[in-house]
DNA sequence: TGGTCTAGCCTGTATATACAACTTGGCGGA
DNA sequence: TCCGCCAAGTTGTATATACAGGCTAGACCA
């Protein structure tokens, strides 16, 4: 295994990166100044400067001139995962969130479970099953499974408040995601849940998230065809920031 | 309007992806070396690093120590557009692609068309719809809406041999995408086109695409749900390169 | 002719230094 | 008390320099 020295500036990203995992720094928390880590590293400020840049330019960080630099919101970081979390979706649009929450068992994986996870037939999984309302409304039926040494506590949870979502993100930051979306017909237990009229699609999104290198979680997420859509934004790197903002000033005129 | 003296690594930035944009500089074409920059533009050969190395972690260039910097191909950078061109898609599968046109109009803009390109009722605009066949079957109606002084010679172009998106792309690069991915029972037409099932779901994009800061193009894009799904990867900024490779490995395994 | 080796160019990284602009907190004067 | 101003710390940028290592073409030798 290569133990090649790597890049200082690249060692000096990946301790930060680590002390955010870790959750030694937190959203909003301080990180070290550039002459913090020239001091304290023994490296020049240039190199401090570039694996500060870098994580910047990788939205770990936020850094203010004159002020510091501090570990970004999670949100300001969501772009690598869309979707991520429907609670904070629907509240980004100003409405209630809730939560029913159907099943929450211990399983033994099997058949497309156990492959999608990458595990054996028969290794101890969660499963859970939970309806989430906006202002009332069924909008997401969350079918999941969650590699049970990945999160032992999962039972205890009550997910009802904290969406799988953020209770597996605060377990571990999310390192993966790989996602397939298509549009299907509903069979009947999930048209019933999502109260979807006779004939209505689905919007279907499965997705594998994986940590630390191994798959963790695999979800269905069903949505009525007539209240859900998924919407992305792309700006190709190297834009100025001035342009992006013209970009949101554009979304906004679209609503 | 502030043309305040921007950063000169973001100037010598600007003007390398400008020379790539207008085709002065063509994929796998040589770009101008650190030292070249430093000569030609009065720079340190720290600053013409930066502006290199910041177009490699954007996807324009490649840069291999000992040879040079070279315009990378468009592919390297497709993953900011995801699906952005299918003929690429079904090539990148080994399937065969081909493509009927079955309008190829000028029309004035009216109503959603002309909200969704920011441009005043009755403006020119033209109006292509195009079927895309993968080996044979058809896999998605493609209702596209492009403003006109943006491609003067649209209506000379024969998008049966080269897609929609592969000619805007080439008149100017695509600087922005907005999309809306939706659910959605076809309407008849849409349904006869894609030889669709009766109460098959469709699959419909909508992408908006700006260049140069304004909408240049607006298409709705019917997919056969049985037949089509979009897929998507994440992998978080700043991993190093060997993690993702593996990743790589991970996306055979599941096919 | 054919193989080898080296000079020269290129990128990748690292350091020391410098100046500009921004932010905050505290000091001092009105 | 309150206002203004300045010093210290911070980021952002730019330069000059240095060394390591990859690649290539052409010189050189057998």
């Amino acid at each position: 295994m290569s133990a090649a020295a790597k890049p200082r500036y690249q060692q000096l990203k990946e301790m930060i990166i680590g002390r955010i995992s870790s959750g030694e720094l937190r959203p909003r928390d301080r990180v070290p100044s550039e002459n913090d880590l020239v001091e304290a590293m023994n490296v020049s400020r240039m190199t401090a400067n570039r694996a500060l840049r870098e994580l910047t330019d990788e939205g770990y960080v936020q850094r203010v001139a004159g002020r510091g630099t501090f570990v970004a919101d999670l949100r300001a970081r969501s772009h690598v995962l869309e979707v991520q979390n429907i609670a904070d979706e629907i509240k980004r649009r100003g409405h209630a969130h809730s939560c029913e929450v159907l099943r929450q068992s211990r399983q033994h994986a099997r058949g497309e479970i156990a492959r999608a996870l990458h595990v054996e037939q028969g290794i101890d999984v969660f499963h859970l099953l939970l309806v989430h309302f906006e202002n009332g409304a069924p909008i997401q039926l969350e079918d999941r499974h969650i590699v049970a040494d990945f999160a032992p506590d999962c039972l205890d949870e009550d997910f009802s408040r904290v969406t799988p979502s953020a209770y597996l993100t605060a377990i571990s930051p999310l390192q993966e995601a790989e996602q397939v979306v298509r549009a299907a017909q509903p069979n009947a237990a999930v048209r019933q849940r999502l109260q979807m009229a006779d004939g209505e699609p689905s919007l279907v999104v499965l997705r594998r998230t994986w940590s630390h290198g191994r798959p963790v979680t695999f979800a269905r997420l069903h949505h009525p065809g007539g209240r859900y859509e998924l919407t992305g934004h792309y700006t190709p790197p190297g834009t100025p920031k001035s342009m992006k903002d013209n970009v949101v000033e554009l979304e906004k005129l679209q609503r």
